[in-house]
DNA sequence: CCTACCATGTAATTCGTTACATGATTAT
DNA sequence: ATAATCATGTAACGAATTACATGGTAGG
């Protein structure tokens, strides 16, 4: 049995103290925003068949005073079929859409000032997520300094950093070529 | 009227040599290859939707000798509509998909080999994404030196080198902390 | 002969986004 | 009051991959 990657992604934040569909997906946004995007439309319908498979157990809860929500937890299956899963090796290397390079590339018989504004553009947004890469890890430094999982976040946010930054680079050779040259 | 960007793709393969749509994958399966994708699935019905809505013509060929084929050509209209596609702002920073940073993520509480296999095995398969690039870097140099769409080529490609060095150097430092942190 | 390459297409399926629909609670 | 947040879901649509199906030509 084969599963998406969008039931994994269930899975793992099950591991974590998420336990409703809307949590779920405040986590991913928050933690896994910069490598991994998700959808109610994909959580709620995956959470179901995690019950069907019987990966995950569901709990109906109402308490006095707060919204009902459902809270689901792994089973034993659950969490053999997510540690499977990581130990595999990596599939792809999936390539990544850039519209920028894209219209770059067919952009070139037309006039530089279009490719210069995209490239002006592009570089201000990549800065602006270097900030806020380096806001979260300022954020995780000061606020939970114990954390064990925290080395983890670290590494991946160290990731978007460095990938950013070079993109940023990128932007300011590119933009001098254009420019000067 | 809106297009997809598999319609600006061929639009835009459209505008060099490339008359058919298998010219077409191939241009994009060798020179944006690392920042777009396309398959055949894809290109043929946009190639019929382009000369449906009067963006290119169709032009049925049977050459003595060689398979029939089908040449496209843009129409005053479909480079009309690919400039102002490629004059207007990029709307999104797509995220990309990253599963190396996923897996690593949830398996913060698995044995630490796992993550290190990955490491190692995502490390080499960029160094491989980087020496494809100098090599197709080294033949564009050699191949093509007074082509003029080679700076752009060469630019999209220095793209693909800073980013996938900076990623390189990300698993250099993070395989160092499991190893000797 | 057989493999690689040139060439075109469709259908099924999977995947993901967006819009829609609902409703309770909390803080201002 | 009312906006923000917590909470759950479905339906329609759009996009992309994969499998399938076909057939010619060139070179070893």
């Amino acid at each position: 049995m084969t599963y998406n990657h969008t039931i994994y992604a269930v899975l793992g934040a099950l591991t974590t103290e998420c336990r409703t569909g809307y949590a779920i997906k405040q986590l991913i946004d928050q933690s896994l925003n910069h490598f991994w995007k998700i959808s109610y439309g994909q959580i709620y319908p995956a959470l179901k068949q995690l019950v069907t498979d019987d990966l995950a157990t569901i709990e109906h809860i109402s308490e006095e005073g707060k919204p009902q929500r459902k809270e689901y937890h792994l089973t034993q299956k659950g969490e053999d079929v997510l540690k499977k899963w990581l130990e595999k090796p990596i599939d792809q290397i999936p390539t990544e859409k850039n519209e920028v390079l894209f219209k770059l590339f067919f952009a070139r018989h037309l006039p530089m000032e279009h490719t210069i504004r995209h490239l002006r553009e592009y570089q201000k947004r990549l800065q602006d997520q270097y900030s806020t890469y380096k806001g979260i890890e300022n954020m995780l430094l000061t606020n939970h300094p114990k954390d064990t999982d925290l080395t983890y976040w670290l590494i991946t946010l160290d990731y978007g950093k460095r990938t950013t930054q070079a993109a940023i680079e990128w932007t300011e050779v590119t933009l001098d070529t254009f420019l000067k040259g």
